[in-house]
DNA sequence: TCTTGACTTGGAGTGAACTCCAAGTGCTAA
DNA sequence: TTAGCACTTGGAGTTCACTCCAAGTCAAGA
């Protein structure tokens, strides 16, 4: 897969692709003859994570020490869990956070629902006179 | 109140609250004689809208017009809503993407745990051999 | 054969949102 | 009255995460 395709099924801009490459984010990714990037299917996993992770807003460094710990094998499991709960609970934070914001913009725009409504009733009111 | 009591009381630095200042997000603070800035309790409560709004990933873009629209007065009543309905859409949206990344955190992590206990599970049979 | 177009590189530029700095002022406590 | 501290200003600097650029290579189609 080359990186239009790469670039079009994630919506990531190929500018975008060989940075994450370049500060190792993801792995170098094989190239054919022609020095031309070639991605493979885990290539495109990984790619699919961090495209998901970052939509969530966790941290490119967050990710790219998970990624290199990938490349390290099973001692590393540990750290990797550790990595990825720490990032869970702040994406969980993050959420109840934006719950609570969600809440209040609901309530400010009933208000102005409301507000609408006392006009209208007004004006209902105005014409029935 | 003074500068550092809000920065203490919202968690926003006095040079952001004298950036927002300065960018129009928040309008000019009373100063007392000597020039020292003394918020109201509008200053803050709009301060506060702007936190949990920021908090919650607003742009200072949007946030700025609405508080804009805030100082002009009923007839933007319908503008207002519409900014901040826009920008509840956006945030449920943003949430929905965040809780699919939840979701796949968490499928990972319970691999990482049952992965822990397949390693477990060997041990135990290992040393029950 | 020539052109077109997708790709390559290293490095520079951008935009959002702060964050810091230097120089100065003026209350307050010792 | 002098030191310390919190504040003031305009402007510069920083960080994050891209995004763009110029110059060059290569292969396929007209």
């Amino acid at each position: 897969m080359k990186i239009a395709e790469v670039s079009e099924q994630y919506g990531i801009s190929p500018d975008t692709l060989r940075y994450y490459e370049r500060i190792g984010l993801i792995l170098p990714v094989n190239r054919n003859k022609n020095g031309i990037r070639d991605y493979n299917e885990m290539d495109v996993k990984r790619i699919e994570f961090v495209r998901r992770m970052r939509s969530a807003g966790l941290s490119i460094e967050a990710l790219s020490q998970y990624m290199g710990l990938l490349q390290q094998g099973v001692e590393t499991f540990e750290a990797r869990k550790k990595i990825l709960t720490a990032q869970r609970d702040l994406l969980v934070l993050r959420m109840e956070e934006m719950q609570k914001s969600l809440d209040m913009l609901n309530f400010k725009i009933r208000i102005y629902e409301n507000a609408e409504l006392g006009k209208d009733l007004k004006i209902a009111k105005e014409k029935s006179q």
